[in-house]
DNA sequence: AAACATCTGTGCATTTTTGAACAACCTACC
DNA sequence: GGTAGGTTGTTCAAAAATGCACAGATGTTT
């Protein structure tokens, strides 16, 4: 038995709080036509009358004082409720859910335990999971991609960083194989490369193109197996600086090209952008990238 | 920071609720763009986005489902609400209020303790006061009046029973002054009579017009207290039939006559009228009236 | 006693809300 | 790949709610 017009519940309330139609009316503002109209609709919908009717106002019956006490608490809930919204917009505090690929774990969580600390109230989770979170679904709050620029609807996309990336390899290869002189000198050498092969990363076009297709042994599709397969020895494969530079196992075999950049773009969505809380998110990301020269 | 739009407040609910905005529309029985429209608005009042909008529908952000729990609770309430108005006409509970003049109260509280018992969810409230307690006020379920019918609007009056008055006196007045043997003899006599010089009660303009003024040596306002005046022995008096039959110690000068009689009226407000609570005590008081042949 | 202030109630013009139809988009399924 | 079903979003006409003005009634104050 579900009511259907909790506005008129509302003139109710007010009435049956003030005691007079005149004064409701003044208080939410409309015409005490309007007033009379709403009581009038409300009782013949619940069969019973909310009110005696005189000259010098209406007085609540049994069920309007029953009203009264149950609208009484509603309207304070939803006063509550509007504060907190209002409020949240403002205030740096709740979830915020962040989403990348599972290699930048390394490279952002440092500055997402700083944001933390910086605001206690934050609950951060940081997402990575090889499918890519959607935004427009309230999947994420921010998401920082690599490549080519998202270019989906309804999502503000703004440029973090260059992601630097150079091939390595690890000491264990070199000294087994050693390093090659150039790239004529490939052939001879083993190479880790993207299972997928029209991938779209600068670096694995590179290679593509640059060696073949049989000195490249070791291939995976995730990300994070290529860097595991390079640490491991598996053969020379593309490792971003900032990782090379935090694993001094790794030896550079060719410094990073800017064609071999992969730009980082920040994705949020249009209706999440402009709160408070993930403005203050990005401006500490962006502040932390400044410190990401070497990548 | 009251919220002014319950009824938005509602759509949103429904639309969080179920995720898309035609589903929300289809159980709220409006358009589909009503539904957009609320949403809307309701985003524009809070200052927040409560839905995060996309072509399979509208998930809810974190004020979305803050939202949807406290409107969870408020349906829920409202509901109650709404079942309880709706069942109370239809079921004899919660208070009686039941208001007559004082001197009534021996006569009718034996009925309403009868009623009281036969409905045990009933509170009986049996107002006396000198008084009239105005039903349009909803000061009273039930009134009953004696004299001439009333005729305020809104209020239905039915003929309750004709209470019937006679002469009577105390056996410690007989004693000391004896019995008049007729109307003529009255000059010798002391009586009780009203202090008010207009009372339209019948026997009072009887009095007026057959006993000497100066041979009425009591007199009050309060009909309890004329009662009281005639049992100690002020003099001789009117009593009702009925209260002169619980009094053994009373002697009667002159029987009761049609022309004394006073009728008794029961009166309700034309909005509690047809209730069950009210319509079921008026059948209970109508069957108590017919115990009443003696009064 | 009489004027005043306040409240309810009602008919009519106006504003606001709503509904219908259509377009655009995405998803899922064949 | 293409088609069917479902969803959001927008424009214009219809419907409904609202405001206005005035009448009626009651209690209060001068």
């Amino acid at each position: 038995m579900p009511i259907e017009t909790w506005d008129e519940i509302r003139t109710a309330f007010q009435v049956a709080r003030l005691g007079t139609v005149s004064g409701a009316a003044d208080v939410l503002g409309v015409h005490h036509a309007t007033v009379i109209r709403h009581i009038d609709s409300l009782e013949k919908r619940l069969g019973a009358r909310l009110f005696q009717r005189h000259a010098r106002g209406y007085t609540p019956t049994e069920a309007g004082r029953d009203l009264l006490t149950v609208a009484q608490t509603t309207e304070e809930q939803f006063s509550q409720l509007s504060s907190r919204i209002k409020g949240q917009g403002e205030t740096v505090a709740g979830e915020l859910v962040v989403t990348a690929v599972s290699g930048m774990a390394d490279l952002l969580t440092p500055m997402l335990t700083g944001f933390q600390e910086a605001h206690p109230g934050i609950i951060v989770r940081f997402l990575t999971d090889l499918r890519v979170f959607r935004l427009d679904y309230g999947e994420a709050h921010v998401a920082i991609r690599a490549g080519a620029a998202p270019e989906e609807p309804d999502n503000v996309v703004q440029p973090l960083a260059r992601m630097r990336t150079g091939l390595y390899a690890s000491r264990g290869y070199v000294a087994a194989h050693g390093l090659p002189a150039g790239p004529g000198d490939f052939a001879g050498h083993r190479f880790v490369g993207a299972d997928n092969e029209q991938s779209r990363a600068p670096f694995h076009r590179w290679l593509r193109d640059n060696v073949p297709a049989d000195s490249v042994t070791f291939r995976a599709s995730e990300p994070q197996a290529l860097f595991h397969g390079v640490t491991a020895g598996a053969g020379i494969g593309f490792v971003s600086a900032y990782q090379a530079a935090h694993h001094p196992e790794l030896v550079e075999v060719m410094p990073p090209r800017p064609e071999w950049d992969a730009p980082l773009w920040i994705v949020t969505h249009v209706d999440l952008h402009r709160t408070l809380k993930v403005q203050s998110f990005l401006g500490h990301l962006k502040e932390a990238a400044k410190g990401w020269a070497g990548i």
